[in-house]
DNA sequence: GAGTGGTCTAGACCACGCC
DNA sequence: GCGTGGTCTAGACCACTCA
């Protein structure tokens, strides 16, 4: 149980490569704590160094979670928002809107609105909603934790002339989601457009998000298009990837993305 | 110019800090080398690996990435594939698969069959099918690449009695995209319904599709359904996150996503 | 207090790219 | 040959958790 010399792989990887493995072959479950860095350099005859190094590794991938005082721990599963763009087409009706079916599934979902303004647009924003750089736009923050974790940040914005003086520019929550509210504000909606980028955090996204090592976030830009295809708002989500499951429909008279061969 | 010891954050955060500043002020521009491993140390008067520990933060975050023997390297916008999930419904007519808008762009992308076979099929996708787990399936596997650069693998399964004594069972390349190839069999198409889930690469994912560290990847899972609901086909991708836009239309008689308030 | 992860230093060797 | 990143060691200190 010690490293290979001949390997030209180095030994940090080496060392990663059988934790890995004592993992995927189960030997170590979710939840489970990994054994200790001075644990792992005794049996691998590594420096200390060396075996902090392989478990930074796992961190990074995302399979191994360090608590400070306690161990590393196998990262259990966190999927608990299975994300459907829009529901089911199929049979029975109306269902629930996604965060009512969360607390069916025993979890609160609660949101706290961080900032209500009105601001310059983001240049990407600005081209998104078709308006010079730098036009004035009211911005709603948000966050959105399921059972007191952060788990999504959404800022929306909209066009000052269609939200001044309505609603919108209010400080606190707006009963119905923001369709709806566009609804009530007389805009006949068309379809909506969401573009997704996908990237480690900044820093400062995975200090608000509470994100381990190694999650990536999704940046959901979403535009939200009237009837007469006038785009009358943008919101840009940034998802805590280990929570969500994105799910999207899409009817077969439109063409898939497949590559040319099959 | 050195780290604050009065600040409770680590000297190699800190170090990161003042790097990552450079890079978002403009000083580094994408491309641009960073200062060498040995001159931050110089410059933070911290020691080699502490240096060398911030830059591996930031390669971490996607931010760097290292060319050794030439230096770290400020990592330059890769993305090259905007893909939208199907094309716009609206004006003009048929547009190109979205490929051919690639080599309009002069970009050369390419397809490499590596393996097609039939095989016990994975639980996830057997689920998806339908089918009981274990199930004989056809899977043909392949790479995509732009430019010589791998950015996807593609694995397809579909129901061996389906596809036994077709063309899906050749070795080589098919004509057409996927939905194609199924209407030919005499399968009419229904609706796609894809699932994503964004999380860091397995190693393995990595070398193949040569990410750098801090480059997550996109596992979509596609399901198509043919009109009567019975599912047909189950591609899953595993997608090079840096070079890949994901757009997704969704109609306005669908309910949104929103979580509850706006 | 014992064990844990997190961090640091100083100096060393290697492989690689470039001139 | 020189500068680059990548890696390693040995030993050290801190903050945290848990009993």
């Amino acid at each position: 149980m010690s490293i290979n010399p001949a390997d030209p792989r180095p030994p940090y990887q080496q060392v990663a490569d059988g934790l890995r493995a004592a993992i995927a072959e189960g030997e170590l479950e979710p939840g489970d704590v990994m054994p200790s860095v001075r644990g792992v350099a005794a049996q691998y005859e590594v420096s200390n160094a060396t075996a902090s190094r392989a478990l930074d590794l796992l961190k990074a991938e995302g399979l191994v979670d360090a608590r400070p005082g306690r161990g590393n721990v196998v990262r259990p599963n966190r999927l608990v928002l299975y994300v459907p763009s829009y529901l089911s087409t199929e049979g029975d009706g109306a269902r629930q809107p996604w965060h009512a079916e969360l607390e069916e599934r025993g979890f609160t979902a609660t949101q706290e609105i961080t900032e209500v303004a009105t601001v310059p647009a983001p240049p990407e924003v600005a081209e998104l909603l078709k308006a010079a750089p730098g036009t004035m736009m009211v911005v709603r923050r948000r966050v959105l934790r399921i059972d007191g974790t952060p788990v999504q940040l959404t800022d929306s914005y909209y066009p000052a002339s269609l939200a001044q003086d309505t609603e919108l520019t209010s400080p606190g929550k707006i009963p119905g989601n923001s369709p709806e509210v566009l609804e009530r504000l007389g805009v006949r909606l068309g379809r909506f457009r969401e573009d997704l980028h996908v990237r480690m955090p900044t820093p400062e996204e995975a200090l608000q998000l509470r994100l381990g090592k190694g999650i990536p976030v999704v940046r959901l830009l979403r535009t939200t298009y009237a009837a007469d295809g006038t785009p009358v708002e943008v919101t840009n989500q940034i998802l805590a990837s280990d929570h969500y499951v994105l799910s999207y429909e899409v009817p077969a008279h439109q063409k898939a993305r497949d590559p040319g061969g099959t």
